[in-house]
DNA sequence: ATTTCTCTTGCATAAATATTCATTGTCTTG
DNA sequence: CAAGACAATGAATATTTATGCAAGAGAAAT
């Protein structure tokens, strides 16, 4: 009755090769292959496999799942970071030369709501939190981010 | 008739906060927010944006296709920058890695009189208003601008 | 001002995808 | 081995998404 490890294996070496627009195009690959399965089958086997379908210029494509690796490098911060420092409209970090952006980068990818932007120069960066008024709680969360970590 | 460009964005807004399962809800979504649209109109905004629709343990979602480097020839800013915020006094636009310098340029090519000026990090633009007063208009406009272009 | 184009959209419907229900093998257990 | 519990699957169908077509609104051209 069942191939089912293989043929799940075998989607994704298609789907990784070419262009499949629909389910019944990629039942017919899999018939070339020696799978004879019907749209409904492919239909919970691409929700197995998570894969996605995404438009693109040329029409719909099924994708292995284009999900954005959250991958945290963790720099030594710690180390790069200078000084911290404020005035009203902002948060102002000075780091060892050319580490600005490393760290602009790690206080990004912390996604913390009270930050709205960052932006690196070479070793300065300038951060905008979400209100003025929140200036000086702020820099006190950044300074405790950048010393935990 | 349309706000088209403003839709499409609150259309990106949502769909990165928040799991939305199917384009009728999405059309629930955007109606509380004074956009009343149909399906068949959500069906060609999500196609336009590249959006993906992604299976997650959850359930179906749909999710902004991270874009690719090389396919991306055209700098088509519409799908650059990911989310246009404001505090007291300024705005802060968020791009993909790397673009936030093209966008930038742009910004400043309109030579827009509410626009003093820019400053561009790797994903970041920061934009000073002509007055503080005039954020909210400002980032309103700059919704317009970048996705009319 | 009239005509012509282009863009946007809704409606109706086609196309594609997901799901319910029933069937059939495969194990597991007593 | 029989009985029950699962897993995999297809057929039929429900749900969701995409699209052909026509209408309206501006913009541009004549």
């Amino acid at each position: 009755m069942m191939n089912k490890p293989q043929r799940l294996f075998v989607i994704k070496e298609i789907i990784q090769s070419q262009p499949v627009a629909n389910q019944e195009e990629l039942a017919g690959l899999l018939k070339k292959r020696g799978f004879e399965v019907t749209q409904a089958t492919l239909s919970r086997d691409l929700a197995e496999l998570g894969v996605a379908r995404i438009h693109t210029p040329d029409g719909v494509r099924y994708s292995l799942t284009p999900v954005s690796e959250e991958q945290k490098v963790t720099p030594l911060v710690l180390r790069e970071v200078t000084s911290i420092d404020h005035n009203e409209v902002m948060v102002v970090i000075k780091t060892l030369p050319g580490r600005a952006s490393g760290v602009a980068s790690y206080l990004d990818s912390l996604k913390n709501p009270q930050i709205i932007g960052t932006v690196a120069g070479d070793d300065t960066v300038f951060i905008t939190p979400s209100s003025v008024k929140k200036i000086v709680p702020l820099e006190k969360l950044i300074k405790e981010l950048l010393l935990t970590q």
